[in-house]
Formats: structure tokens, C-alpha cells, sequence
DNA sequence: GTGGTCTAGACCACA
DNA sequence: GTGGTCTAGACCACG
């Protein structure tokens, strides 16, 4: 497939604050999350991506050793990294954005706003 | 007053993983926007404040400059720091913790949660 | 027996973070200490394992080598590997296993943990 | 403290088959958990350390990522690495300690050996 | 001064 | 070919 094996699905924002291998991480915990990586697919090898993305290999092993830590995926040494399961992960990541909203809210309290006010304000979106 | 010119109102957490001067930044603005300091008080002097707090005076500094920049306060060379008006400061930042929320609800979104998740969320908080 | 023939007795786990050609050696050192393969009984060769195993032939090769290092089988250039004795084989285990627990202990210890504490923590193993 | 300047108390051994960012993560962990280094008590800089052992300072980078990542220090950026509390880690080691050797347990009696058997092991111990 | 990130390039074990 | 470790040296943010 074009798509997995040439120039896809990871793209750098070098104005991003953020380092790069924070961003790789991001990017491929979505990726897994959403299913467009599946379980026991391998990941692109280390040294691939980094000549794709024309960064240092290091920098990709370093994304990839968060990954695995995080239980994104796991390493074969010899063979590769591939995607692991990812049932609970997307329940343990929906838990977190509510208590980050949870954050937010008690940060407006702070601010004289109140439960009504962000219930307005997300029946407010539209797209 | 004695509780605003000895050991107060700024708390450093050296466990966080934010540097400090964003803290104190940070701790500063809540202080403004609730009115605990008002409108063209003085600010605790850089120097004092970098021996109450034990730090470096460059931290301080760097802080008051960060705050100045956002309008949080006006410098006068040779007297001092004080707090600039407030009025707006607080819709921005209003609209800021909405824009916040929205950023969050789409992250939500790319997992399959829908705005009705998030409202249940906020309806279950009780405190 | 088909059963030593065909799809059999060594399975192999992916996600261990140990070398796969470790995982073989060390099923296959159980089956020789049980009994379950016996003195002079002829070892699947290493082409038809690595078929079995769908995994390089290098790798059944490391593996045993390394068995045939530690005493487990010995080689016939041009028949095949075979089981060894394994009376002695069973003791040294054992010894290994208790030198181990030694290891283990002197850990304990340096972390304030008494040989009673040990002993009670096998009396309280169940199963 | 000559002890706590010069020359002092992480040995690398490079015989050992271990990487030596682990071996430095494993002799922090003692060292912390015994007590020799105290809460909130500075750590030896990245950089001085990585001159004192004569390691590149990426090296101890790694090692104190892990041990901030364990739970063992924490990090201020621009001042250094600090120990943190130990009250619940030294349980924990207990814990696993103890799990391990359960886990020697299982293997033993795979092996025929019984509760006994290692029960008489560990009174064997003299010293 | 401190830690954090990144690059370039090397060597090793594993498959 | 794969990932894992390490070195040497650079640049940045923080204090």
C-alpha cells in the first residue's frame, strides 16, 4: 500500500513548542487510538521513519521507548515495534480528558464561573 | 497590611514540573483577577519578593516582565511594579478557558466522545 | 507420537521482552529436567522447528548451541541433536535455584527484611 | 563531606552484562532506599557525575529519567535532580521482592522441589 | 551553573 | 535487516 509505506501519516511542526519526540508520541497514540494502526501491525523501523522524517534515529527510539512505556506497543528486539492492544487505552484516555475538563471547570470557579457557564459554552459549538 | 508585605501569598511547588517563574506568573494572575490585589497597588519589589520566595532575582524579574506583557501590570522605572487595570483581563481570560475547553472537546471528539459525554461529566461533579 | 512430530510443545511469547532464542532454551531445558524428552530421544530438527515456529532457522541454531553449551543435548554432525543424561543436570538446577533464592535474600536484607519475613512469605503462598 | 564530593559511591562494573544506565539506576535505588540519601537532598549534577565516572553525561541523563520515572527523584530544571520521599517505595520493593520470589517458587516445583526444600534453603543461610 | 533535546556516528545483540 | 546502548558535541531554557 502507497500509503503505509511512502510518505505518510506523521507530520512535524518544527514552530511547536513542544520536542519532537513528544509530538511523534502524540501522533501515533492517536493513530493507534482511532484504529488506523491495528493491533500487532508493525510500526515503521526506527531508522525508516527517521530518514523519512529526516530527523535523527535516536530521536525516533526515544518516541518509541515512551510508546512502549505507555503500552502503545511492544519491541521485538530484532524485529521490530508493533502496536499493542488498545481496549483499555482509549477508556484510560477518556478518563483523563474528563478530568482534564474537570481541571478547566475548577479553574473557572476560581474565576466566578460557573457549571452552567461551560455547559453553555459546549451546547455553543456548532461544527 | 502586615499579611501583604511579610510571608505571603505566593507558594512555590519545586515539585511541579513547571518552572518557577511560570508559577509564580501564574499565581500572580489569579491574585489580579480576583481582585485580591487591586488596581494600581504595588507590587512586592523583585528584590524582596527573590528573598522571601529564596530564589534568584532573575526569576522574579523574568515573571514580572511576562506579566507586564500580558497587561497584568505597569513598570515605572525607578519606583516599581504595580497592578494595571482588570476589567478586561478578566473576559480574556473567560474566553480563553471556553477556547480551552473547545480544544479539548475536539481532542475528544477524535476518540468517539460526544458533546453529551462532556456534559455528563461536568453534571457529575459535586463539589 | 505425533505429538512430538507435528505442531508441538514449544511455544513462544512475542511480547516477552526476552530474546526469543532464550525462550526456546529455556523450554526446552523444563522438557529435558521433566522428562519429558529423554536421554538420547532425537531433538526436532532445526530447519522443521524453524518452519513450526515460522521463525529464522539462525535463531533455533543459536538456541541449540547454547543448549548443547550447558550439557542439555549433544550433537552428531550429519544425524542431528539428541537429549543428554540429565540426572545431573536436575541437582544443579536445584542448587542454582537455591542460589538464587540467596541472591534474592541478601537484597532483602539490605532493605531491613528478615529470613522470617521470607519464610513467611512462601507459608503464605496458597496455591 | 569528602564522601559526598569526592570520589564516591556508584562503582560501575563494566563486566557486567548490564547497560550501565541501569546498573547506575539500580545503585541510586539502594542508595535511596537505605537511606544514605536523604529526602529532598541534592542529587549528584549530570554532568559532574558523568566526569566523575568518566561516562558520557547522556548516560546518567537516561539513568536519572528513570529513576524521576520510578519515582525515586524528582527534577527541577535549572537546579538540579532531588531525592524524593521513600516511605511507600520501600514497601513496594518489599512487595516485589516477594513476588520474585514466588515466581522461583513456581519454578522449583516445576522441578519437584517443595515448599520445604526452600523453606530449608533460606535456614541453611548462616551469615 | 543546572537539566532537556537533538544530531552524527559508532558498536553490539538478535533474527 | 531490526532495536539498544553509548559517545562526543551542540544548542536551548531555566535560575
Amino acid at each position: 500500500m502507497q500509503q503505509k509505506e511512502g510518505g505518510y501519516m506523521i507530520i512535524l511542526d518544527y514552530k511547536d513548542a513542544r520536542p519532537i519526540y513528544e509530538q511523534i508520541v502524540e501522533k501515533f497514540k492517536l493513530l493507534i487510538l482511532k484504529g488506523i494502526l491495528q493491533k500487532d501491525e508493525q510500526m515503521p523501523s526506527v531508522r525508516s521513519l527517521a530518514v523519512e522524517l529526516a530527523i535523527n534515529p535516536n530521536t525516533i527510539q526515544k518516541a518509541y521507548m515512551e510508546l512502549e512505556r505507555q503500552g502503545y506497543i511492544y519491541t521485538i528486539k530484532g524485529r521490530g515495534n508493533f502496536v499493542a492492544e488498545n481496549e483499555n487505552l482509549l477508556d484510560e484516555r477518556r478518563e483523563e480528558l474528563k478530568m482534564r475538563m474537570f481541571i478547566l471547570y475548577k479553574e473557572g470557579k476560581e474565576l466566578g464561573m460557573t457549571k452552567a457557564d461551560f455547559i453553555d459554552g459546549l451546547r455553543e459549538i456548532k461544527e
